[in-house]
DNA sequence: CTTGAGTCTGTAGTACCTACAGAGCGTAGC
DNA sequence: GCTACGCTCTGTAGGTACTACAGACTCAAG
C-alpha cells in the first residue's frame, strides 16, 4: 500500500506520520468515538482520507491547547453541526482560558514556595533542611 | 472509638479529618506502600498515631507542591533514612522546580494563543470563527 | 515461496486517586 | 438483651488519556 500520493487513501501509519499522532492513539480515538470508523479494505485494513486528516488535526490541536477530549468533542460537534454562531465556541474557549489561568496561578504559587525554600537551603551538611521543614510543616 | 484526645490512637476517619485527606486515599497510600501498615485492633480496625499524621501530612504537602508520588517517596526515604546532607534534597527540589517552570511556560504559551484568538472572535454570527480556524489549521 | 514489514484484535499497563457493594463491628437508646 | 445506625473492613470498578504489547494475519518484494 502506501499509495505515494494517497490517492486511494492511506493506512494508519501514513495518517500517524502526517499528523504526528501516535499510531495507537488513532485506534484509541476511534474506539472512544472521537474519530469515525473508517472504511476498510477487503482484508480489514483501515483506509483514511483527507477528512480524517483534518479531523485528527483538529483533535490534536485542541489537545495541544489543553482542551480535554470531552471539550474537543463538544467543539467538534459545534463545528460539524454547522453552527451559525461562534458565540458558543467563544464562550467555551473563555471558560477553558479561565481554567488555564487558574492552573498557571497554582503552578506559580508552587514555584514561589519551591524557589524561596530552595534558596534558603545551603545544600551543605545541615541537620534541619528548610525544604524538609516546609514539607513536614 | 474516636478517643477524644486520640490518646490510644485514632481511626481512619479521624486521620482523614485531621489532615484533610480523603478517607479512601489513606487506604490507597497504604496499599501502594506510601503509608506504613498501621497496627490493628482485635477486630481489624486500623489504629493511627502521631507518626502517621506527620507522614501523611508530608505526603500531602509534597503532592500540593506538585511532586509525584514517586518523588515524595524518594524524599521520604531521604528524610527517614536520616540523611546527613540535604544536598540531595535540594537537587531534587531544583529538578522539580525546573519541571514546574516548564509546565508554566507551556501553559503560558497556551494562554497566549487562546487569548489572542478569543480576542479576534466577535462572538457574533460569523461564518469563519477565528478560534475554529486555529483549531483546524 | 519465503521473508520482513505492516496491520489486525484484545488486553494490560501508566498515574492518582475516588467510589461503591456487601460484610462485619461497636455503641447508644430502649 | 436487642435493635438500629454509623463506622470500618475488603476487593474491585471507574475515570482520564493514552501507550505498549502479544499473537494472528496480510501484503509486497526478492
Amino acid at each position: 500500500m502506501s499509495d505515494h500520493v494517497f490517492g486511494k487513501g492511506m493506512q494508519r501509519a501514513d495518517l500517524a506520520k502526517l499528523t504526528g499522532c501516535n499510531l495507537e492513539t488513532i485506534r484509541y480515538y476511534e474506539k472512544i468515538g472521537m474519530m469515525p470508523d473508517p472504511p476498510r479494505t477487503a482484508s480489514g485494513y483501515r483506509i483514511y482520507g483527507e477528512d480524517h486528516v483534518s479531523r485528527l488535526r483538529f483533535i490534536l490541536r485542541g489537545r495541544e491547547l489543553g482542551f480535554s477530549l470531552d471539550e474537543v468533542r463538544g467543539l467538534l460537534a459545534l463545528v460539524e453541526g454547522g453552527a451559525q454562531t461562534c458565540a458558543e465556541v467563544k464562550e467555551r474557549t473563555e471558560r477553558h482560558l479561565a481554567d488555564v489561568r487558574a492552573k498557571i496561578a497554582d503552578l506559580r504559587r508552587i514555584e514561589k514556595v519551591l524557589t524561596q525554600t530552595a534558596a534558603q537551603c545551603s545544600g551543605d551538611m545541615v541537620p534541619d533542611c528548610p525544604i524538609i521543614e516546609v514539607l513536614a510543616s
